[in-house]
DNA sequence: TCATTAACTGTCG
DNA sequence: CGACAGTTAATGA
């Protein structure tokens, strides 16, 4: 990781949050604080029980956040690419992440410390509501997965999944951009590698996704979406 | 070329 | 559905 400081006036990310507010006056001086550097590719920047050091913001690239279950299992608990906020949920409460945050690609990311942040939520009234605004969304995504997990089997977790980074990142040349190994996507759908291969050759068998080395196409959506619709809504 | 890693398959509890 | 063993293919030192 190496010191670097880019401007935030140049930088394209539009939804980042920190660009978002960029017009307000007060927000300039803030922004000459931050952090940026790079982590490479499947480095870890934050530990799970680490003291916590402010927020990142990623410039570029895209992180996983994980969880350590007590057979030493991961759970991935969120993808993330540029734009997107890490580090939120143990920010002003606590002292340390209960999270770990690792690159899946080589990825540049800025750090706000903990007194900058504190400053910023204090006197930009702006940015402290659509931070609140994040937090309720987030916090309903996160109860949603909460039932996911508890009512879906395998195969519907992986197709979730897949209809997921295939929404989130997109599809170049009919693959989904992003670089996931069989044993992230177990990860994230809480199974082991074996049982999310199964389920990714079935999905092959089926004409509904292929698969050029790692990466994933989906060839079929509406049918994919079809498998999982009885969980998507609330009866 | 050999060694390591990841994708994949079969089978058992 | 998870765990283990074993095969195959790709990668890179």
């Amino acid at each position: 990781m190496k010191d670097e400081n880019p401007v935030c006036d140049t930088c394209s990310n539009e939804n980042c949050f920190i660009k978002r507010h960029l017009h307000l006056p007060k927000m300039q001086q803030y922004i000459l604080r931050k952090q940026t550097f790079i982590c490479k590719k499947s480095n870890s920047f934050i530990k799970e029980g680490a003291l916590i050091k402010g927020l990142y913001f990623i410039c570029s690239g895209k992180v996983k956040t994980i969880k350590t279950g007590i057979n030493g299992r991961e759970q991935i608990v969120r993808l993330t690419k540029n734009g997107d906020t890490i580090g939120f949920r143990g920010f002003g409460t606590g002292k340390k992440y209960l999270i770990g945050a690792s690159a899946l690609e080589d990825t540049v990311l800025c750090n706000f410390s903990n007194e900058t942040m504190l400053e910023i939520l204090q006197n930009i009234p702006e940015f402290t509501y659509a931070l609140m605004l994040f937090y309720a969304d987030e916090l309903n995504k996160s109860e949603n997965n909460i039932r996911k997990i508890a009512h879906m089997n395998v195969r519907e977790r992986v197709v979730d999944l897949l209809l997921y980074i295939h929404r989130k990142f997109g599809q170049i040349d009919g693959l989904i951009d992003i670089e996931l190994s069989r044993k992230e996507i177990a990860d994230f759908a809480g199974t082991t590698e074996e049982q999310a291969i199964r389920v990714i050759s079935n999905l092959k068998k089926d004409m509904l996704i292929k698969t050029v080395g790692k990466k994933i196409g989906i060839l079929a959506v509406p049918e994919l979406r079809s498998e999982i619709m009885e969980h998507k809504y609330f009866k």
